[in-house]
DNA sequence: GTCTATAGTAAGATAGAC
DNA sequence: GTCTATCTTACTATAGAC
């Protein structure tokens, strides 16, 4: 590259992604793209041709990315079911910062009929999400089908915390519905453990 | 009036109101406000001389009304807890169309800094919500402080649930969260029921 | 790779006829 | 009360200099 870029790739997307999470898609103008970022319009396209729907894809791979690094692979990893839901809550925690960050996959959503680019991303990512939970829970000692309706309940309730918290303005129901999480996932359940 | 309505007060909210809740507050553009009403521009000006802001300002109040005499008034009515939380499952599934249509305090919060002209509505409905749902909870038999926690806990569930199904592009996860949620709510309480 | 400048379009909002 | 027509602004996107 002949010039230098005046923000790395990683901060850019992360500049970009913590618009759409403050606003919105259609919120986020790229007007507003461009003083998060301190690019300027043309270099926004000079990176993404695509414009503001590759930028909200990019981000949302990105997001994937961190999915699969900071939740996917704990829950996946070392340790006793509870301390797999631990390592997972404690990631979730700083990454929402305590609840005051918004989820891309609820403000990146799309209506339950409608067609949108990022519709079909959104889906994969809840679904690896939801049967990573439910893969531990079932592991803890129950039916598929009942750790998969845990693994959904949990998921729902992160997600629905997380609008909670932001209606109510406090930070609360996020951080209360982390700290119980594992209980309520695996209750009744580690019998053997 | 000299001349007659084209359309009643209630459809006209009704209209714009599915339509904030198709395509959130940003994404709902007058053209597509028009078209979902069948009023020009200029007409939805004559009845909403604040624009925009108005339109989803008495949308929201209309929620309010609704979320009054379709939630509140049944936890706040008649029966055992149970019964009454499940009136109100009842009322949310037939509201949500089974989680095919998403909710408002969610498409229209905001940032959870920034100001809005809806930020305080949403709170108010939020805390109201949550408020009925904890007095119901403690009538059944515990102390205000777990009542309010299991509250939010349930209306979190119901939030996230709606956030999920749209995610997936299944109902399943809402309808799953209405069938278990009064079992939640109230477990290890109803000791004298 | 970034910029200024600008094209072209769609947004929110108003004026005035009927 | 509803409309057509229009204004102004903001938007997405592109062209071309450096």
């Amino acid at each position: 590259m002949a010039r230098k870029a005046l923000i790395e790739n990683d901060a850019l997307i992360d500049r970009l992604s913590a618009t759409f999470r403050e606003v919105g898609y259609e919120g986020a103008s790229l007007a507003l793209l461009s003083e998060a970022t301190g690019l300027k319009k043309a270099s926004l396209y000079h990176r993404f041709p695509g414009g503001k729907e590759q930028m909200g894809l990019e981000v949302l791979q990105e997001a994937g990315r961190w999915l699969g690094n900071h939740v996917l692979k704990p829950l996946a990893g070392e340790g006793t079911p509870r301390e797999r839901i631990a390592a997972m809550t404690s990631e979730l925690d700083s990454f929402y910062q305590g609840g005051r960050q918004a989820c891309l996959l609820n403000l990146l959503s799309s209506p339950i009929g409608e067609e949108s680019p990022f519709k079909a991303t959104i889906r994969q990512m809840f679904e690896a999400f939801v049967e990573a939970l439910a893969s531990v829970i079932a592991e803890a000692g129950c039916t598929p089908a009942v750790a998969r309706d845990r693994a959904e309940h949990g998921v729902a309730l992160i997600q629905g915390s997380l609008v909670l918290a932001r209606g109510l303005g406090t930070t609360k129901p996020f951080r209360k519905t982390l700290d119980v999480l594992a209980d309520e996932l695996l209750a009744d359940l580690e019998a053997r453990a």
